[in-house]
RNA sequence: GGGUCUGUAGCUCAGUCGGUUUAGAGCGCACCCCUGAUAAGGGUGAGGUCGGGAGUUCGAUUCUCUCCAGACCCA
């Protein structure tokens, strides 16, 4: 007879091997097949409501592995939600609009098409983002990403651009816009402002001059350097230094830095008469050297805060202006004078002060590069002649003290390689002040859950320190600030409301091409001759900060605040703060719940990855070659509040984690072959090893519940990997073996076995759902008693015997000591193994002597504790400390002996028994196979 | 230079609201076994000055400071 016909070996076509990459698309398929996305929909209704909304990524170039982890991470959590019994929809999103996208434009198209032809060029633009659309959503799609793929939001949708032209109405109906001047980076040949995006920095050679401001109140000056009188004759004067000759006629203040020193020098120049100077007291040697002149003699020292207020004559227009000294922290002695001149409309840091102090934004400088007519000195030139002339009218006057050459970095056009100006011009601006935006941000902020708690303290500081935000950009691809502006005054068109609605409802039905096509007088008729067009363009960052009006309203699914963004850390300052501002300027709340954030992605030394350093590592070869569901894996597995390493090594780990959790279900899965659900017992006729195993299990789900909940995904994967390799495999599955195999196929023993596995199974497939997406997919097809269709569909297992719940029905104490029991004889065993005595575990015999408590609790156990060891026999007997007087009880209290078995070995169940052959009719096996093949088969209390 | 973080075995992570005598887990690695989960499975074992230094404390991996390395956002 072959008894092997009659053991119940694991039988399945769920496959060892996964094969993913081949076998992920035909998931995929499934999904698509089954409408899985609209099932959930319909599935979802009635019950409470779970949105994260997607934020958008932009329309262009290749999905890089930040995409991945940001949508896989967004994917598991709403998986996760759905599985926890909400309605958790997802619509993905895209940021489609801006520069990057005009600039791949217009290296097609060519930059003549982008001034003659705008509309073309935004064509052109649209076509363009729609094409990254589809290849991205490809990609997202392929990594498992369950959503409403086909019906995404696009930044660019009519509708949505309609939506975000009437949330720039709502902010200017609640008083947060203002139209003031900003400088801007100036390319003269491009006529535009440039964004900071299209500046690049290179070595320039720059004239530097020295030039005499005049003190025009002597007496202050003595007073505050606490000096004496000096003749009247004697000229007093604080000298400038500059690098840009032809931004002195907008000066409007000399900076100096409160804390440092400055001296006031007696000195003498080209024998002409005495004068006074003020210097940086450090820099007083360099300059001197500078001017070709060691003819000085300091006569007082005052620190900067000393001469704040002093005022000086203007270095250009010296009979007209009077120009004041005020501090700033910038100021520093690396060049110069330490006394910096400060044309407000011609740099950033000078704007700012120049704000700060109250300065006139002075801009003298036309969109061409040339100064205006009126400029005295300088009218129509450009800016570089202009420079010259300066500072030959200076040297002329004798204002100038020295003049020199200098090779520095310095900002040019990306386009034309021609240095850039700083030019002060109008913008659009949301004010972060003057209607208390910022306290209501800073207030909407408390109101969020931030996720990791850090986030709230980065994104706190930020809006406390944030300018105002300019909304204008000098662009053709973008959300059009659809004002009026009065020609004279500057002033907006009164019915600007009403006109905004028109605009977006014509923007509704033709895009935004629709407003920049139209003539003024379809909005606003006669009065179109009084009022100038705004032709420009809002910062993209307003368009997808605008989503949770542009599109969470207009969603029937979605619901706004929603109830998570999820980004990486940098939107910090990017949309989680655009959102904030824009919601909190429309609604005075912010349009989240809460804000997950996720770290970057580094190589394995916790390098940033970069093509030039080599360590970047493309999600489509992680899914070319190991599959998504290792990708997901990885990305869950990964504690993602810091950065997030990746690297071959990782993926490998990785790729073996996965391996065994696959296999464990498999295992799984083959012993639950011809199981029904008809077949589970009831708990009270299970072995009480199996009632252990349920407890654990259900133990171990309580927490992955929990942890689902609280977004630890990290401590989830570590914990299934454990379960699988540790209480499953390394004992529980083991043990088991013996049962599944060689007792009747549906005795008992077996039936409760599987009535355990199949718990488990129906737990564990469903924990890894969210993450093995794909795998739990194909295991949930071999799962007896399926109902749903996709393991998507279900929600966390709650099949699990009434019973198991209750803390006292599983003694976790006595099988945590049987534990320790089977690990102690395995360390013996082991030893006799590498003596040579045995190999399988199954030829040892076993005696325990143990101390008296551990023997009444195993005592209970009787013939099936060998099961436990896998042993061919296990008997315990009390310590005896006379039979063994060396071997006192050490931490484990048991003295354990094995021995060899001399008994046969039955083939059928691989035990060496006594009684094999006792049954003429079966020569080569055991009695208690016997019994299993012909009888009711041998009874299991235990194991 | 500033803001917000991170740094526990080769890898991924627990953990310590300061204190049970040798800081845990899994993987990987080494060695062994099995061949009825088999491109599987089981067993045993070796790996850590808890980034460096200083301080507070009776006692610090855990608190403070500082330095180093790394990440993001600014300047």
């Amino acid at each position: 007879m072959n008894y092997k016909d009659t053991i119940n070996l694991p039988k399945t076509d769920f496959p060892m091997r996964a094969n993913l990459a081949k076998r992920e698309p035909n998931t995929l398929a499934f999904w698509d097949d089954i409408d899985i996305y609209g099932q959930l929909r319909t599935i979802g209704q009635g019950r409470d409501k779970w949105v994260l909304h997607d934020g958008p990524p932009y329309a262009n170039g290749a999905l890089h592995i930040g995409h991945a982890v940001n949508k896989i991470l967004k994917d598991i959590i709403v998986k996760s939600k759905s599985m926890a019994g909400f309605d958790s929809p997802y619509v993905p999103g895209w940021d489609c609009h801006g520069l990057p996208i005009e600039h791949e434009v217009e290296k097609k198209i060519g930059r003549d098409v982008y001034r003659s032809d705008p509309a073309r060029f935004r064509k052109a633009c649209r076509k363009f983002a729609a094409d990254q659309i589809d290849i991205q959503r490809q990609g997202f799609i392929r990594m498992g990403v369950i959503g409403d793929w086909f019906n995404p939001y696009l930044t660019m949708n009519f509708k949505t651009e309609a939506n975000t032209v009437r949330a720039l109405a709502k902010i200017l109906a609640n008083g947060h816009m203002m139209h003031d001047l900003m400088t801007v980076y100036w390319c003269a040949d491009c006529a535009s402002a440039l964004a900071e995006a299209e500046v690049e920095y290179f070595d320039k050679k720059s004239t530097t001059v020295d030039v005499r401001m005049y003190a025009a109140d002597r007496q202050a000056v003595l007073d505050a350097f606490g000096t004496a009188a000096v003749s009247d004759a004697d000229a007093i004067s604080c000298v400038i230094w500059t690098t840009t000759p032809w931004t002195l006629p907008a000066n409007r203040a000399v900076a100096i830095h409160p804390a440092l020193e400055y001296s006031l020098v007696q000195a003498q120049m080209d024998s002409s008469e005495c004068e006074y100077l003020i210097i940086a007291s450090e820099l007083l040697e360099t300059c001197f050297e500078r001017y070709g002149s060691s003819d000085y003699n300091e006569i007082a020292r005052a620190e900067g805060r000393q001469l704040v207020g002093l005022r000086f004559t203007h270095p250009i227009d010296k009979e007209d202006l009077i120009v004041p000294m005020i501090p700033s922290e910038h100021v520093t002695l690396d060049s110069g004078t330490g006394l910096v001149h400060t044309a407000p409309g011609h740099g950033h840091e000078d704007f700012a002060l120049g704000k700060e102090h109250g300065l006139e934004i002075y801009n003298p400088v036309g969109p061409g590069g040339h100064f205006l007519d009126n400029i005295p000195h300088v009218g129509g030139q450009f800016v570089d002649a202009g420079g010259k002339l300066l500072i030959e009218l200076m040297r002329a006057r004798g204002d100038l003290l020295a003049s020199g050459k200098i090779e520095h970095s310095y900002a040019h056009c990306w386009r034309h390689k021609t240095p850039i100006l700083y030019r002060a011009t109008p913008q659009w601006f949301i004010s972060m002040d003057k209607t208390g935006l910022r306290e209501q941000a800073l207030r909407a902020i408390q109101s969020v859950q931030w996720v990791p708690d850090w986030g709230e303290a980065r994104i706190d500081g930020m809006v406390r320190n944030r300018p105002d935000w300019c909304l204008s950009r000098q662009r053709v691809w973008g959300t059009p600030i659809a004002m009026f502006t009065h020609k004279e005054t500057g002033e907006l068109h009164p019915d600007t409301q009403d006109i905004f609605e028109k605009v977006a409802r014509k923007i509704e039905q033709g895009g935004i091409d629709a407003w920049f096509d139209s003539d003024p007088a379809e909005f606003i008729g006669a009065d179109s001759e009084h009022y100038n067009k705004v032709n420009d363009v809002l910062d993209v960052w307003f368009d997808s900060g605008a989503t949770h009006f542009s599109v969470l309203n207009n969603h029937d699914e979605l619901t706004n605040p929603a109830g998570m963004y999820l980004e990486g850390s940098d939107q910090h300052r990017g949309w989680f703060q655009s959102s904030l501002l824009v919601s909190t300027a429309i609604t005075s709340q912010a349009p989240y719940e809460s804000v997950l954030t996720h770290g970057f992605t580094v190589d394995g030394e916790g390098r940033k990855m970069s093509k030039s350093v080599g360590n970047v590592i493309g999600p489509q070869e992680i899914i070319d070659t190991l599959g998504a569901d290792v990708l997901r894996l990885w990305v869950a597995s990964t504690e993602y509040e810091a950065e997030m390493g990746i690297s071959k090594e990782i993926l490998t780990r990785t790729t073996d984690s996965y391996r065994r959790i696959r296999n464990t279900t498999r295992f799984l899965v083959g012993n639950l072959h011809g199981f029904e659900v008809s077949d589970l017992l009831p708990w009270n006729e299970m072995v009480e090893l199996d009632q252990w195993a349920i407890r654990t299990a259900l133990k171990l789900h309580e927490d992955i519940v929990k942890s689902y909940d609280d977004y630890r995904f990290h401590v989830i994967c570590q914990k299934i990997h454990r379960f699988c390799i540790v209480e499953m495999g390394g004992f529980y599955l083991d043990v088991l073996k013996d049962r599944l195999y060689t007792m009747p196929r549906k005795s008992r023993g077996r039936r409760s076995a599987q009535t355990a596995m199949f718990h488990i199974l129906n737990a564990l497939v469903r924990w890894l759902t969210p993450v093995l997406s794909f795998t739990a997919e194909e295991i949930w097809q071999h799962v007896p008693g399926k109902q749903e269709q996709s393991v998507l569909l279900t929600g966390w297992y709650d099949g699990w015997p009434a019973e198991c719940r209750s803390d006292d029905t599983v003694d976790t104490e006595f099988w945590s000591r049987v534990i320790e029991v089977r690990e102690e004889v395995n360390r013996v065993i082991e030893t006799k193994r590498n003596d040579g005595v045995i190999g399988s575990t199954l030829a040892a015999q076993v005696t325990i002597y143990c101390a008296e408590d551990t023997y009444n609790t195993l005592k209970r156990l009787g013939d099936e504790l060998k099961f436990l060891t896998i042993t061919s026999s296990a008997a315990i007997k009390p310590f005896d400390s006379e039979q063994h007087p060396d071997e006192c009880s050490q931490g484990t209290g048991l003295v354990i002996e094995i021995e060899k078995s001399d008994n046969p070995k039955c083939i059928r169940c691989w035990h060496q028994r006594a009684d094999v052959g006792s049954n003429p009719q079966h020569p080569e096996i055991c009695t208690r196979c016997v019994d299993n093949i012909e009888g009711p088969g041998e009874v299991r209390q235990f194991a």
